[in-house]
DNA sequence: GCGACTTTGTGCATCGGTTCACAAAGGGAT
DNA sequence: ATCCCTTTGTGAACCGATGCACAAAGTCGC
């Protein structure tokens, strides 16, 4: 018993979520090079996915496309990042000020659109005090304080894998429920808190084993006992 | 019409791929702290998962426990890391020594087991000839001829957008078929070749979309038009 | 104003993945 | 040797995601 009048059901399935920030790149590109209009066939050779994908995700949000038309690029990237909520300002904590977490503070796309980052904050004496990509590094005594007085709700774990898990525990202690995990560790969260991972070696022993099979020759399949 | 005695299917599931690192990690973890045997539930919360779901990913490998007792930790290590193609040892190239180049080559999980970083490389004569976590970084003229000379199969692209797609249609043309791309962008390649995709960005984003829901309540489904 | 053309939005079949629940298999105690 | 207990391996139901194919809806030219 749905409702089908309804034109936004907010339930949205977390495989279309994950993609519309890709239409959302495709889409700033061709604001940028002064396209007006799209079709869902050109924006999906963009964002490298399926034509009838695209459409079905985008129709998620609700009826913004033209038919005969197609989609009018500035409204839609303005409908996708509502909907994603990049039309507020997310202040963002980096905690471990390693050679990731700095070049997370320096990389571009991170800061660009809808995000600030608000802190760094370290354990080691020798980094406390230095100056980052414009930002004071902060000592990790201060993390639940800083965490406070700078309105953090998203917070970037790039920390060495012993110390994610006590890090995870105290920023949750004082409310943050987002958490992005470059630590190779299994962090456990309590209910309402959210986890995404981000993990380099897995994504590399993800290639090997494709690459393996490769070198075996894509014949391999056969039961050869 | 299928053989129920093949002990191995050589079609694992994709989902399958992707968690068994996640489970060879908790398996060395339990490895070095000398635990000999593991039940699929131990394992199970370990690596973050259902025990049902690892019991049937690690099916599609062989039938390497023992009921009544579980499986033997060294064993499936070897196991799952054969599967993985990690016995053997991968030749990674890193193409863009910047901020994010940088952390990888210096990233100890990266090197750990099975692959080898052998060569970093990148265009900014600011920056070839320096020696980067114990490499000499070459000039991008010289692509080619490194991944030739050292036997590169698996590069890292931590370029900038604009440079990703030539460096891939390079590497490619030198035989390469498995990259993983830091860039934002689509890279657009021959069938064969096998592209995986970190994006930071893309992770917040995500995270963001919870946040706000989260934010706005987990009452906001109703219709307040 | 009308017909031809384009493109969206979606119903439906299909597919891969997840989870449950249990029979089969083995170990250990007596 | 037998019984009980534990744990695996998997059949089967379920669930969400994908992709096809087409009707509905709108534009543009004449």
């Amino acid at each position: 018993m749905k409702s089908p009048s309804q034109p936004r059901d907010r339930g949205i399935p977390e495989a279309t979520v994950a993609r519309l920030p890709l239409y959302l790149r495709a889409l700033h590109g061709m604001a940028e090079r002064g396209i007006a209009t799209v079709s869902s066939e050109d924006l999906a050779v963009a964002a490298g996915v399926n034509s009838a994908k695209l459409r079905k995700d985008l129709s998620h949000l609700g009826s913004y496309g033209t038919r005969g038309v197609g989609y009018d690029v500035e409204y839609l990237v303005y409908q996708i990042s509502r909907e994603l909520g990049l039309t507020q300002d997310w202040a963002v904590a980096i905690v471990g000020v390693g050679n990731l977490g700095r070049a997370l503070a320096n990389y571009g796309g991170f800061v660009s659109r809808g995000f600030r980052v608000a802190a760094l904050v370290d354990a080691d004496p020798g980094v406390v005090g230095d100056t980052i990509a414009g930002l004071n590094v902060e000592h990790i005594d201060e993390l639940e304080a800083v965490i406070k007085r700078r309105g953090v709700s998203i917070v970037v774990l790039a920390t060495p894998a012993a110390a994610a898990q006590e890090v995870c525990d105290r920023v949750i202690s004082v409310g943050v429920t987002s958490i992005l995990n470059f630590a190779p560790v299994v962090l456990s969260v309590p209910d309402g808190v959210d986890v995404r991972k981000v993990d380099l070696s897995i994504e590399l022993q993800i290639l090997a084993f494709h690459e393996q099979r490769k070198a075996g020759g894509p014949l391999m399949a056969v039961d050869s006992q």
